[in-house]
DNA sequence: ATGAAAGCGCTAACAG
DNA sequence: CTGTTAGCGCTTTCAT
């Protein structure tokens, strides 16, 4: 398996090693003839370009890092997936990391793939506060975008579902479904998305009823924390479990069948996310979904057009923060 | 942002870049005092080894490429994330690449990953006949290792769960609890999974019932499979429902209890895999066990061995398949 | 133990 | 349009 290079496509054609390189990596015009004999014995010999020289001569890997918190919520496996095919069309391969939900962590994933050149970085950011020294220092050096939770004003772009469009339509939905004694189960965690939903619920629940912005619990994204929070909260019987994400509704609908409640007839529960779970539970969960390809999409986008600059995050204009519209699925948990 | 580079290193502790090289990637015995030099100028300039310039020279990018079906299977995200953990720790970056469960684009990933100097690539197949050629042929450059998932006999390295014992471990559940009339609801495809789920069960059903081998009925691997399953076998009144993994028995357990039957009570349903979602399933799925975090790291020291020789896989020693045992889990469906 | 020098395979000036 | 010439930043002989 001696590796064929350039030199030996350059023998083989009778050409410079130069015209062979224009050639195969179209980087400059070359006459056609030419182009023929070098593509031919490239073709011949299987000549394969080695991406590492090329990285290290053309100063960019074609690699992006992907660092995110954790790969079992199961709301990033999508998001992965859509990520990793726009990507891949572009023309770049993907770094993953996962962080364990650990900010130190996180750091030092960003940092290793800082050392091995990534051309940028698409961050999940674990915690708005304690991942924005690593973020910024990261967007100082390459271009970054952040995905999914933010980390601050002005570090890096970013993009994201509009959190409080989707509780909005999550409390109009039901409002117009006559609900009147809503409770929200949210996490107390400083992420983006915890505190916006949360604050989106506080600013919009006082339409069904002027004491519903009060009624709030919060703890975590996890199903347990949705079991536990039922048990706070149905002694006062709410007509609706609005949760911060699918997780903690799926918790809520599970403990509320075992205390025999009636749902949605007695009591309404709606989620966050739409993650493969929620179709899943019975009865099927009311729910916003994201727009996962167009996250994705919009995410390729920015990282290619700071690329193209090649310039990092903070050298090349302003930071722009996307928001992409998300939709409400009205099944059948309410 | 100028990078620091070796030279500059060698400048500021006043010796060669070949000395400060051989302090920094420890290397060669040094001197302890020029050790201490280079370090300190190293630490005050903040140098960062390029990795892609050690690359292209060691001729190994310390990288390794994932290349699984869809990370959007329930599976796969803890196998992942087990896998980034066990390479990371062994120093080594993970490219990951989703292959939408087809056999071309898993080609042409493994393909890319290989001109991107991967030092060695694990793989799930998509298929086991259709994958083969690509694996073979990547395994004659580099180290390869299956995970999950076989692609024929002797073609590289593999680790996966003992599936036939996983099965046995069900059947000899299901017997116990004095089941008699089973059903085996698999899938069609020709993954080992499949295949390998669905011999143990007709080798083993028969001491339940010497009809049972028969009764197999075959489709995907997905809920939607498992509740349309559940309407051609439920006229039969089978005691017990074998799914080959957890989607297929969540839906068997959602149309089961659509159609109102006892769970399990009347009838028992078992998973295989246990994802999340099991336990989460109402009632939570018997179901068996991955050690997902022993396959990962099996795949992690297969993938050492292979490289320490720095051979392809067939170019040292025969392939080796390792099993690991599963669990049996328990739980309420029966 | 250290330094000088030769590349790894490729691309980018710079000439022609 | 094409060839020649320098390297990218690092590791590794080969001398000393």
């Amino acid at each position: 398996m001696a590796e064929v290079t350039l030199k030996d496509v350059a023998r083989a054609s009778g050409c410079s090693v130069a015209t062979v390189s224009r050639v195969l990596a179209g980087t400059r015009p070359v006459g056609a003839e030419t182009a023929r004999t070098v593509r031919e014995a490239a073709e011949r010999l299987g000549y394969r370009p080695n991406h590492v020289a090329r990285a290290l001569r053309r100063r960019a890997t074609g690699t992006v890092g992907l660092v995110l918190p954790q790969i079992t919520n199961p709301f990033f496996p999508a998001l992965v997936r859509e990520l990793e095919h726009a990507l891949h069309a572009a023309g770049r391969a993907v770094l993953l990391a996962d962080c364990d939900d650990d900010p130190a962590t996180e750091a030092a994933r960003i940092a290793e793939f800082l050392d091995r050149q990534v051309d940028a970085l698409l961050l999940i950011p674990v915690d708005e506060r304690r991942s924005r020294e690593a973020v910024a220092d990261a967007a100082r050096r390459v271009p970054v975008v952040l995905l999914d939770r933010g980390c601050g004003p002005g570090v890096a772009d970013s993009v994201a579902v509009d959190n409080a469009a989707g509780m909005q339509l999550v409390l109009d939905h039901l409002a117009a479904a006559g609900r009147r004694r809503p409770w929200f189960v949210g996490a107390a965690g400083t992420t983006t998305t915890a505190a916006e939903r949360r604050a989106a619920y506080e600013a919009g629940a006082a339409a069904l009823d002027p004491e519903a912005p009060g009624r709030v619990e919060l703890g975590d994204f996890s199903v347990a924390w949705g079991r536990a929070a039922v048990d706070r909260i149905w002694p006062s019987r709410p007509d609706a479990v609005v949760c911060a994400n699918d997780l903690i509704a799926v918790g809520a609908l599970q403990r509320l069948r075992q205390l025999g409640a009636d749902v949605p007839g007695e009591v309404a529960v709606t989620g966050f996310d739409d993650v493969p779970l929620a179709g899943l539970a019975d009865p099927a969960l009311t729910t916003v979904r994201q727009p996962v390809t167009e996250l994705a999409a919009e995410a390729a986008r920015l990282l290619a057009e700071r690329s193209a600059g090649g310039v990092p995050s903070d050298g090349a204009g302003p930071s722009r923060a996307i928001r992409l519209a998300p939709q409400l699925l009205v099944r059948a948990s309410g």
